[in-house]
DNA sequence: TTGTAAGCGTTATCAC
DNA sequence: GTGATAACGCTTACAA
């Protein structure tokens, strides 16, 4: 017997109620605006997801009592009806800075726009975190999900083996995708960022980001970078790593460690701008003169880049475009236009201000 | 008949699997996972949520089947047999920068240490689209709402007084909170400023925000700067607004503006971090130095606020504080701790550093 | 400790 | 164009 109808009274429905401004505890159900409207449920169902397919009279009927009744339809049930959540789930490394927000807002807009909810989960840059985040979001039974980068748990991706649901990559590109990729080459980004350095005539480079244990992006990035000191002869650039989500407190402790100990070092390749940012006042406390002692190079193209003194000179990224493209693909298979898998190199590109 | 056995056969049921590695299309279900076992669904739910109240023996039994099936309990089935969904949703004015990272962070680690998952929605600063977004939230039968501000449309009211959950608002304070209020006073942040200026002898003050028309937070914090300027008897203060988001850009235009405008500024509030780094630059750009000749005050101690040159004061926000707040605030009422509405006021903190 | 039956609120299917 | 019925996958209530 119904939990809901035991406490409502014995009339086998809670009574309905007739006014616009009544404050009802329970929502009101398909079968009230049904009873409301004098149809069956299935009309008003049908009313509300294809209009066109019911009577106009009847479909005002349905509207008043929608109307009247305040209805909101429950997702979760026709979750479980129609076996599709319409709900997005996206794992980013992290939502403490700016760097992954534009491609959140990008996925948010372009889903939102076509009925879908995001579900955002942060990984803290930990892989097992991004697992148990992927089981929960299966459990959601989501229609789909956002990967940040190309490395995984092994858990990660015998679960998505076993859920078959369209998956993008995003933010790295890779020759063995889980299902599409939308990205750009983080190598690729490290060359640049070398042949910048080598075209202005710097010797002593210097790199701070994440330690690489992984191979992550900023690893590859580093990777990059390598590869052209070697092609340029110079010196493999030296390194200084922070642990902590890249933040500027430790970016800036590391950058002052590192001219200390590097006192050449005239060229800096930072993983984030708000590494730049702190790098740059590190500089300017070891009286560097930024570019001409010392040039320091960003990544990412935050907000603030453009308006630092002296402005950043930085990688940017397509963040936002990443997201809704990501977007986009997942909408295509999942609105079965039967589309497949796709591979999406979004590039980027240095803008050069004043720092290098 | 089901949808989902004619499609897979004559058997009643889809074929059961028998090995780890095997790859399915559909998700196990209980019933699956119960027969593998062979006992009966309900045991195999109590199995997992209530594990003590299941025979060792039974229990390995399940354990077994669930880890060779690669079962994942579909919450949304749950949701709709317990009318609870474990989904909180949370809507701020913007994820395209750094203001409401660390309390989206602060809620979703609590949120999801207690079992519920976040989902965000991002009102662009428009009462219209949080009304949206709250309808949508609301259609998904989430458990609780978080939001931003108290400041809020009539539908949205509407709605909320309509199905009766637990709400918080967060980042301002109100005498007629929807149900809970967890934040700070916008207008004593605004004081506070004022007070720091008049302290250091500051005449002629300037703002910079945005407009203040629906006399949101940042209009708040203007208005205790007016009255401040008042008690302290100096002219009310000049403003300059941005409308978009409060991209640094807008605010770099902005305030080379309002200096040539009002040259005897000393003085300038910002209504963000990356609002004051901007300014930071229009200071330097027209030959200011800070804080000699222009004292500039940021708000929210963002990450990079504290490695600019010259290093940001800012007032500090516990963005973090806030967001873990409001979740264990509502984990208190959905957990029936009997906790009615709560009403915290987290304060906020003028950080000296070098620019005010 | 375990199982049976009914129901959560919607939609697919098929008949009228 | 509309309605009756049976799912969707799980859990509550109650019985064994």
């Amino acid at each position: 017997m119904s939990r809901r109808t035991a406490a409502l009274g014995t009339s086998g429905e809670p009574a309905p109620l007739g006014t616009a401004d009544d404050v009802r505890s329970t929502p009101a159900r398909l079968v009230e605006v049904a009873r409301l409207a004098g149809v069956s449920t299935m009309t008003v169902s049908r009313a509300l997801r294809r209009p066109e397919q019911v009577a106009p009279l009847t479909l005002r009927a349905v509207q008043r009592a929608v109307a009247q009744l305040g209805y909101l339809p429950d997702s979760a049930a026709s979750a479980m009806a129609t076996r599709r959540s319409r709900i997005i789930a996206a794992i980013v490394p992290t939502l403490m800075n700016s760097v992954y927000a534009s491609t959140v807002h990008g996925l948010a807009s372009v889903l939102r726009g076509a009925g879908y909810e995001l579900m955002i989960g942060d990984s803290g840059y930990d892989l097992q975190t991004e697992a148990s985040l992927v089981r929960s979001f299966l459990g959601r039974r989501v229609d789909a999900l956002v990967l940040t980068g190309v490395e995984h748990d092994d858990a990660t991706r015998q679960l998505l083996a076993r859920h078959d649901l369209p998956v993008v990559e995003i933010w790295d590109l890779t020759a063995q995708p889980i299902g599409s990729v939308v990205g750009f080459s983080n190598v690729a980004a490290g060359r640049e960022a070398g042949r910048y350095f080598a075209q202005r005539g710097r010797r002593h480079w210097a790199f701070l980001g994440t330690r690489p244990g992984r191979e992550g992006r900023s690893g590859k990035r580093l990777r990059g970078l390598r590869e052209t000191a070697r092609a340029a002869g110079v010196a493999a650039p030296v390194t200084a790593f922070v642990e902590d989500g890249m933040s500027a407190a430790a970016g800036h402790a590391a950058v002052l460690a590192l001219l200390d100990a590097h006192p050449h070092t005239d060229a800096l390749f930072c993983a984030n701008d708000a590494l730049a940012t702190a790098a740059l006042r590190a500089a300017a406390d070891r009286g560097l003169e930024v570019p001409a002692a010392l040039s320091i190079l960003g990544f990412g193209d935050f907000d603030v880049a453009a308006h630092t003194s002296p402005a950043l000179t930085t990688v940017r990224i397509p963040g936002r475009e990443i997201g809704a493209s990501a977007a986009r693909v997942l909408l295509a298979q999942l609105d079965g236009n039967g589309r497949g898998p796709t591979h999406m190199d979004l590039g980027f590109e240095i803008v050069q201000r004043e720092s290098a």
